[in-house]
DNA sequence: ACCCTCACCTGCACGC
DNA sequence: TGCGTGCAGGTGAGGG
């Protein structure tokens, strides 16, 4: 379920609760959450390990981790890590932050215990989350994250970028912007979302898309990405663990609203099945 | 290199 | 109540 929104609110969630921690231990319920590693492989290594940091790339939640026991000098920004933990949470992949005696719920693949007497609890209903050991500066060689488009809020993703990218693709926008490879952190529904700020008709082919409306498109992924992270406001009570997104609704402007009024001219949101997925958009408004 | 379809799972809302 | 269908905020493999 989560975009890039709501990714960057867990990771400041487990910023905030358990950065600075130590695990003492883990258990991994479900084994093709940690493959193709084994649970006993990836229990020693995470075992005594030490949270650094907590980051993000992409859709990615990284958490740092050094080991307790090894000796170090001086701590450089390129070893401030021995290893990391990628964790991708896909469709419904969820951290809880529970304690001791709390139950823990049914679809949890991995607990891990922290030194202050509390689990994080990975949750995951539809079983499509994964989670990878990453060794030191091997993050850039991973498969599946060094093929990642740059950081929507970085330096490279700029217009020239923007540009090239919709040049060199026939494929409809709606479906480029799902692509992660080409374009960073939208899902399904804030694709839908920036095309509808932007005007433009989701089944238009991305190379046909004149350069006068390329920076509408720039401004709008941003903008939606950006207004999304100042929004959400999950909670982190110990039943919903690192919830997100449950009041956010409220701001989808076209997505799942089929047949309501749009917002801007009151015509009825039409909505389509593109590239497999369901795609919203005011007729009036985004017209080819 | 690109682009499409299918596969991976469980649960829920819907119509009959 | 049950059962069948379609759908869910994601991606990776495998094929053309």
């Amino acid at each position: 379920m989560p975009e890039l929104p709501e990714v960057e609110h867990v990771v400041r969630a487990l910023r905030r609760t358990i950065k600075g921690r130590t695990i003492v231990g883990s258990e991994v319920r479900l084994p093709k959450l940690i493959a193709p590693l084994s649970a006993a492989t990836f229990n020693r290594r995470v075992k005594d390990s030490f949270i650094s940091g907590v980051s993000r790339r992409g859709k990615f939640i990284l958490i740092e981790f050094q080991k307790r026991e090894r000796k170090r000098g001086p701590l450089t920004k390129s070893h401030n890590h021995d290893f990391i933990l990628a964790v991708h949470l896909r469709m419904t992949g969820k951290f809880l932050y529970l304690h001791l005696d709390d139950d823990i719920p049914k679809h949890s693949h991995a607990v891990f215990y922290i030194d202050n007497d509390r689990r994080l609890v990975f949750r995951d209903q539809r079983q499509f989350g994964v989670m990878k050991l990453i060794d030191n500066g091997q993050l850039t060689h991973t498969k599946g994250i060094k093929e990642l488009a740059p950081e929507p809020f970085g330096e490279d993703f700029n217009l020239e970028y923007l540009k090239a990218v919709l040049q060199g693709s026939r494929r409809s926008l709606k479906v480029l912007l799902l692509d992660q490879t080409k374009v960073l952190g939208l899902g399904n529904i804030y694709a839908s979302e920036a095309l509808f700020r932007a005007r433009i008709n989701p089944f238009k082919p991305a190379a046909e898309l004149s350069a006068r409306r390329v920076p509408l498109l720039y401004e709008a992924v941003r903008d939606v990405l950006q207004f999304a992270v100042d929004h959400i406001r999950g909670s982190i009570s110990l039943e919903d663990g690192f919830s997100y997104g449950a009041a956010f609704e409220s701001f989808w402007q076209v997505y799942d609203r089929e047949g309501e009024p749009c917002v801007r001219c009151g015509a009825r949101i039409r909505r389509a099945t593109l590239g497999g997925r369901s795609t919203y958009w005011c007729s009036r408004c985004q017209r080819r």
